[in-house]
DNA sequence: GTCTATAGTATGATAGAC
DNA sequence: GTCTATCATACTATAGAC
């Protein structure tokens, strides 16, 4: 049927492309190199995404879907706020370990690509955004789930959530050894402790 | 004299490459680039550097001995041992702001290129040690300056300072912000107090 | 200046749906 | 047969390493 065999091709692009831009970056993932992995002639491949941008864009986006519904799946695993809270960096830290502390696939482009008004890293802050307010609802949770906890500041916490998370990953990348995000894992349970 | 302009055609190179390597990445600095701009013909360029990879290693190298040299005269200012502690991620602030929140130059460069073979990441990494080596050797003063503090764990608390100081750096590149900093300002304090 | 790599295009062919 | 998605290949232009 028509409509099936253009998403499975274009499926196999994105594939390609995702497997491809986060392993090698931007500018280390040649178009070439994306055409031959998803199999797809080039004039397909470019009859579906015209420019590299717009192909690395639609990777970012597909990365920000799987990503989030990942993340999603891991909360609603757990019951209580405390664990729900920390079940983010839980996630983080298989999420890493299972890449060989490739890092972040939203960091490296805003480390690669100097010019902020740049769609793919317009499009990797959109994920960074979503990600904080996931976060911020979780503390928020948690604030509310005792009476002991009342006097935790969410605000506070959460953006030190968020770069106590972010140093995890830079550091994990550095050494591609999990002790940074151990090191972090217990720095955020003690923020609401 | 002989000696002296070849110092300083190479100090023009380097020059050169230090500022687009930093502001472009490694890939987004063509040597073009860094030839037009360093005002050295091609042929010298290559006489002085073999490879394009030689000469970010060498930009790396004077990048290590300007920061750590900058760092340490940061340090020295202060007296007291808190206010050493506090000298390095205070100092980190001033540059990132400086730089226009581009970030760390040797994590960018982790960040963009994944092989952790590569000259390029392993010079970057004996830069991070060195830091790291910076921060413990401070933390160790804190904890002999007083008996209040002979209770701290300066493994522990240098490596927390780490990857905060890890989290203000990537936070404040995306966000293009300062406040990632001043909440990690904040957390550095916490550690020793 | 030379040679290679890379993004992107143009042309003609093939295979299946209708 | 037509129409459409795809493929294969050759091509251009540019940029980049050296």
């Amino acid at each position: 049927m028509k409509t099936k065999k253009q998403s499975h091709t274009r499926e196999k692009i994105i594939t390609a492309a995702y497997e491809l831009f986060y392993a090698q970056g931007y500018q280390g993932a040649t178009m070439d190199k994306i055409i031959e992995r998803s199999g797809v002639s080039k004039p397909t491949v470019y009859s579906y995404f015209s420019t590299k941008e717009d192909l690395c864009v639609a990777y970012l986006k597909e990365r920000h879907k799987r990503e989030m519904a990942s993340l999603d799946e891991a909360i609603d695993w757990e019951k209580t706020p405390q664990d729900r809270y920390m079940a983010v960096i839980r996630w983080l830290k298989r999420a890493l370990m299972d890449s060989g502390y490739r890092g972040c696939g939203f960091f490296n482009m805003v480390s690669e690509i100097p010019d902020p008004g740049n769609p793919i890293i317009v499009e990797a802050k959109s994920y960074i955004d979503e990600f904080r307010e996931t976060i911020k609802s979780l503390v928020l949770d948690v604030k509310n789930s005792e009476p002991k906890k009342k006097n935790l500041d969410p605000e506070r916490i959460a953006d030190t959530y968020y770069i106590v998370l972010c140093g995890a990953i830079m550091g994990s990348q550095e050494y591609r050894e999990p002790w940074p995000i151990d090191r972090a894992i217990e720095e955020v349970e003690r923020l609401i402790s």
